[in-house]
DNA sequence: CCGTATGCTGAGAATGGTTCTCGTTCTAGC
DNA sequence: GCTAGAACGAGAACCATTCTCAGCATACGG
């Protein structure tokens, strides 16, 4: 959960006003959005947005390592500015997922490993704690079908 | 990477047939199978399986705690058995994803924070390292559409 | 040994988030 | 104002996964 400064919009990659806006709402937001909620926030804005083009811009700015992303169990993608280092704890029963205030990665691992990382450049980390959640857990016997 | 021995299947479990071979598979398998793979090889069994039989038995045998899930970048999903703890480093560009040896997460942790979990009963865990891999850090100025 | 209840199965249809297609629009440079 | 190339958007396409529902198996009571 650590918050740390906005990494800065370097030189090399000239943001257009639509990845920009993205960013922005990203960026407001308390919590990750899927690429439908940053749509629907979109459209109202005075920039019309395509659905094409949050996701074109989305995969724009995650490559640009200003945005990370995850998948929940429902196979929607969620978003979130890079500097939020959240993490989660996710139900593999009802597919809940909330934040779990830990990350437990030294704040150096991802620099330490380099020799394994074989020119690989890293930009973010996902860590997520899956399991059961008390409702769950309760009407255990699984229903199946 | 750590490889410890297999969960007990315990009393309470007890598994079918068809439960039982999916998780052998897996268990054979050196790397995580998708379902449609599991689905190739267990139709080639003398005990035929449909492809929702296999995805039901894959979130029967996930809610019991012996096998584990991660989803790929194209939406698919991996599966392995549980006690296999592998984490991974994927590419945002290609999607490419490969083993990473190493856990970043103290033998504890899980334990430690039982505060945190909050009646949550955790299974496993995953842990991944996301950015750019060599070929896609070369052919950067992404060709967008 | 037969009938019924319950649960598991699988073929095929449905789902739904994401990506692709391709004609249109915008922008920069001149 | 004109042209080339990049960005855009509506709608179609994609595809792994889930759902539906009728058929089959097993267990148990009588």
């Amino acid at each position: 959960m650590a918050q740390q400064a906005h990494p800065p919009i370097s030189d090399a990659m000239a943001l257009g006003p639509r990845p920009r806006a993205l960013l922005g709402v990203l960026r407001e937001a308390t919590a990750e959005l899927s690429g439908q909620e940053l749509h629907e926030r979109l459209t109202q804005t005075s920039l019309r947005h395509g659905l094409a083009t949050v996701y074109r811009n989305l995969r724009l700015l995650q490559r640009s390592g200003l945005v990370r992303c995850r998948k929940l169990p429902n196979g929607e993608s969620v978003y979130a500015p890079i500097e939020r280092d959240d993490h989660h704890l996710t139900c593999v029963g009802c597919g809940h997922s909330e934040p779990l205030p830990i990350c437990p990665v030294g704040t150096g691992v991802l620099g330490l490993s380099q020799v394994l990382l074989q020119g690989f450049k890293p930009l973010f980390h996902t860590f997520e704690i899956h399991g059961l959640c008390r409702s769950c857990q309760q009407s255990e016997p699984l229903p199946q079908d």
